[in-house]
RNA sequence: GCGCCCGUAGCCUAGUGGAUAAGGCGUCAGCCUCCGAAGCUGAAAAUCGCUGGUUCGAGUCCAGCCGGGCGCACCA
């Protein structure tokens, strides 16, 4: 709100300027404003003189010249103002400018820091999508990490947000793991049998198929292999998932909605979209194949659809599923992928464009890999071999707002080393009790200011009352401004899709926050300093929260 | 070979085209009779992989190299 009155204010300079011309052109190209980086460049800067530059065919200082000349200063909350650099035009603004952040962070509390970026669009954010043939590992937990708070993110921003897991739950490697549980239900039944190299050996096959024989026993083993494939398939898929939603409970991730790729079957909708790309002539037949010409929408080759047995492939149902997606009515839809599948991005971006739809309202978002580490060393992990550290263990080993946090600590765009004997041993050391200690700090303050009957009660009820004047400390108008930056923060990280914006905002919070209060004592002998600073240091406390909700990390009281 | 991501201090990373490149780990020197030391203050440490280009201005955008990771199935 600073920032727009400082940009009106620029504004009707520059027309000012004009009018009595001093600048030659009205065409005033969009500026932007920042928070000054170094108190000697005041509050608040904007780049206006410079990118006017080309069009006032001027020097961008004699720009600025003419527009500070003509603005109105009699402004109630600038100090002065400057030219500086190659043409910066630098605001310092009066300390009582900043107080009324505090009051605006009260007044909304936790919906500050919310905006109507979103204008109310429906988003479908869709993530983990893992298959149903074994426990969620590391690599699933970033991305849910991920993709939820994106969710929270997006919605905190004025989207419609809808969180969505696609379950795999036809096609091979269903067969697979019915096939594998199968066979160790035979072994358990004393058959000797030969384990094939494709099928998953994890421990967790052993253990479905000694339920399975404690459930049906002779029964299932009279039934023959294809009914007893198909009935273990069903039963181990059905388990596993069981597990995945309570594993992704534990790790504070619910979705809205869980779909079956079974159903785009059931209903028609694949065969109806082969059908209907047949119709357009994008499908074509090749060695007894069907081809979807996804070469000439940008992709490097053209893509089976149906193979020489007659059986889709899980592109085919993936088509199906986007196209699901735009039917149901999203503005925009947002896929988070492990980064190994980039090379997918061009083909489901083909069958978008190819149904009309534009593929600018679609958003891949590629999850670097984790590198899980115990004491520095690798952890090898691979399904099949069934040799890995589930994302349980992990969960149980370093608390789910240790891991969360960690998992949003840097881009996703980075790949990411994530040591548990690191994250297990240096607790203490962790960022996440950085910023958790703050909001536990600030807690056990109020509790404090109302058993000495500074404030009455924990509540916001007191803040109103609060004038905030007497906040004239240098970090406490640096602490102000952070605060201030919050939305525009949140505003970035939903624009660009980048959680690790409210990570990077929190610990800088966090510092101001640890500085100020190591400096500046709260609770003093001054009732009326006391009852500003607590308004203010309670503001962080917000704030905090606000965005340890977003990345789905709880702000404890006590600690 | 083609495609995607990444190269910023000894290590791990932030960095909407703006001024003096910012944190953490590690190293060194300090701070608890005082609101929670899971904290704070200070110091040393960077040719932002290399070469060009665009721009008033490039760590950021573009091109080409070099290095690392991951993909390039009638698997999912």
């Amino acid at each position: 709100m600073m920032k727009a009155l400082i940009r009106e204010l620029v504004l009707d300079g520059a027309k000012k300027a004009f009018d009595e011309g001093f600048l030659k052109s009205d065409s005033f190209p969009e500026m932007e404003i920042e928070q000054s980086r170094h108190d000697a460049h005041g509050d608040l800067s904007t780049n206006f003189a410079m990118i006017s530059a080309s069009i006032q065919k001027m020097a961008p200082r004699k720009i600025a010249e003419a527009v500070i000349e003509a603005m109105d200063a009699s402004s109630e909350v600038i100090e002065k103002t400057e030219i500086a650099g190659p043409g910066f035009i630098n605001f310092f603004l009066k300390k009582e400018a900043w107080h009324s952040v505090i009051e605006e962070i009260h007044r909304k509390n936790s919906a500050f820091g919310a905006s109507n970026l979103g204008r109310g669009q429906k988003v479908q954010v869709e993530f983990v999508s893992a298959n149903p043939t074994g426990p969620l590992h590391i690599g699933h937990g970033r991305g849910a990490a991920v993709g939820d708070a994106i969710g929270n993110i997006l919605g905190f921003a004025g989207f419609d947000v809808q969180r969505e897991y696609y379950i795999n739950d036809s096609g091979r490697q269903i067969r697979t793991l019915g096939l594998s549980v199968w066979l160790r239900f035979l072994e358990a039944n004393g058959q000797p049998v030969d384990f094939p190299e494709e099928c998953y050996k994890g421990e967790y096959i052993r253990e479905i198929a000694q339920e399975l024989k404690a459930l049906k026993g002779d029964a299932l083993l009279e039934a023959g292999e294809e009914e007893g494939v198909q009935t273990c398939a069903r039963f181990a898929a059905d388990k596993i998932l069981s597990g995945i939603k309570r594993d992704l409970d534990q790790f504070g991730v619910t979705f809205d909605k869980w779909f079956s790729e079974q159903t785009l079957y059931d209903s028609g909708k694949v065969m109806a979209v082969i059908d209907d790309f047949k119709e357009k002539e994008i499908i074509y037949e090749k060695e007894k194949a069907l081809w979807f010409k996804t070469e000439q929408y940008g992709d490097a080759k053209d893509r089976v659809v149906v193979r020489n047995n007659g059986l889709t492939t899980y592109f085919a149902s993936d088509i199906a599923y986007h196209m699901e997606k735009f039917d149901r009515g999203f503005d925009r839809v947002i896929d988070v992928w492990g980064a190994d599948h980039h090379g997918y991005i061009q083909r489901i971006n083909a069958s978008i464009d190819a149904s009309g739809r534009k593929s600018d309202q679609f958003d891949v978002i590629l999850v670097q890999l984790v590198t899980l580490l115990r004491g520095g060393k690798p952890v090898a992990m691979s399904t099949r071999a069934g040799e890995f550290v589930t994302l349980k263990d992990i969960v149980d080993e370093v608390g789910r707002d240790a891991a969360r946090f960690l998992f949003l600590s840097r881009s996703y765009d980075s790949g990411l080393d994530f040591d548990l004997e690191l994250a297990r041993q240096q607790t203490s050391e962790n960022p996440v009790y950085y910023v958790q200690y703050v909001h536990a700090r600030i807690s056990s303050m109020v509790t404090r200011a109302v058993e000495e009957n500074l404030i009455s009660s924990d509540n916001l009820d007191w803040a109103a009352e609060v004038s905030s004047s007497p906040l004239v400390e240098a970090e406490e108008i640096n602490l102000i401004k952070i605060l201030a930056a919050f939305p525009e923060n949140v505003e970035k990280s939903a624009a660009t899709l980048h959680p690790h914006v409210i990570f990077t905002y929190l610990m800088r919070l966090a510092s101001a926050f640890h500085g100020y209060y190591n400096k500046h004592k709260v609770l003093t002998e001054d009732r009326e300093l006391s009852r500003a600073r607590l308004g203010l240091v309670v503001a962080v406390k917000t704030v905090i929260r606000n965005g340890l909700d977003l990345l789905g990390v709880s702000a404890p009281e006590k600690m």
